[in-house]
DNA sequence: CCATGCCATCTTGTATGCATGTTGGTGTAC
DNA sequence: GTACACCAACATGCATACAAGATGGCATGG
């Protein structure tokens, strides 16, 4: 992308959002968000504009923005729809001929435990490219795309997830299983797997709650 | 969505968009759009920008904008993402306890031949409104989300298809047939009929060449 | 005649001023 | 003390002026 401001200004946004430095409901003017970033209201808005689109912050009218509040009942739907695109993603990968992306995540999924990751945020990153790896290999870009969109959304609750739950040891194990099954081409088994796993992180969202959040903000501001 | 003057200008270009009076490969600039909707330069680019993320124009770095050409693997890929969102929501709809939504579906399209639509206009409309409402029934809002986005940007290579061949009479027969195996809750036949339904339009949109897009263009200006 | 470099023009990107509606606080009536 | 009306401050939506880079045509040199 070419390098603009309102890029700029929407990248460092929604780094923010995720980084809980602006927090689900707070409020803030197109003014503050222009000091803060040096820049003037236009770009600014267009950036808004985009997060708007994202579904990451609204619009009042006349009356300010703020962070969309969390809609859990909207990220269970986001799983499923997840769920939906790697399931798929993966029983094609089993009927594919040829397969050649799947050597690069064997080497780093499947490796001797010295060259795991330990630190949580490599894991984090390392486990959205395998999950988006398994989806770009099935050779669907728009389902690619769709893909990212909802892994971005997802992305801060999960962060909430992972502060609490050490789910690195069972994270390499069970990505482990699912490239074997699709390695061997069993299509129910690493279809089965998948949606354990996946289910797994969605199951945890549950358990996150309001004050979680205030923990997390303690841990950005202070 | 609120009344505002880029939302209206976004609906519109959308429109030229869909009915050819922009087509594929035209260029075009910002003052221009401006002075067509008597609009100040400001919300015509939020529009472009809407209209840039939805994938239907791009911009050029000081240098204009221009609808996107047709790109004919993008389409085959909707496509398929859309059959796997609808078969999904039909999987599930089967397999549901309560289905009140499936009774204004039957009305429409199990009717006697002659509460059918014939103009051609009306089809379209009913036929996307057919495959939303499986989805929609399904009760997942963001797969609901994706497959309207997912409609809109096949909608406009689907006109030029239907302009053609007179499906009216097989759609009914096929939706008809979808829904019966839906409302006796065979979810396999539905599943088969659904890929195959969806898969016709799929393999006219084959057929499409840019013969036929000049001929639209020439009903559309002419 | 052809190639090349320069410049006027045009385009998007950005900043800023104006229009219009919202909001919260204050003063007044009761 | 409470409720209500009014108003100043402030919010976004829109228009417009300015900045910086792309482009195409024309002049010039070969």
């Amino acid at each position: 992308m070419a390098v603009n401001l309102a890029t700029l200004v929407y990248e460092r946004l929604k780094q923010d959002i995720f980084d809980f430095r602006m927090l689900p409901g707070d409020r803030f003017t197109e003014s503050e968000i222009s000091e803060r970033t040096q820049a003037s209201r236009t770009p600014v808005r267009e950036a808004l504009y985009r997060l708007e689109h994202d579904g990451y912050v609204e619009v009042m009218f006349r009356s300010g923005w703020r962070v969309k509040p969390f809609d859990f009942r909207q990220f269970e739907e986001l799983y499923d729809l997840r769920i939906m695109l790697e399931t798929t993603a993966v029983r094609r990968l089993c009927e594919a001929d040829e397969r050649p992306q799947l050597d690069g995540l064997k080497k780093i999924w499947m490796c001797p435990p010295e060259e795991r990751a330990t630190e949580m945020r490599d894991m984090t990153e390392r486990d959205e490219a395998f999950h988006s790896a398994l989806v770009a290999a099935a050779g669907n870009r728009e389902m690619s795309r769709v893909h990212t969109e909802v892994t971005e959304r997802i992305r801060i609750i999960r962060r909430l997830d992972f502060t609490k739950t050490p789910r690195i040891e069972t994270t390499y194990l069970e990505h482990a299983k699912i490239l074997r099954a699709l390695l061997q081409r069993r299509a129910e088994a690493a279809d089965l797997l998948l949606r354990a796993h996946i289910g797994a992180s969605k199951a945890e969202v549950r358990k996150i709650t309001l004050h979680m959040l205030h923990e997390a903000r303690e841990q950005a501001t202070g």
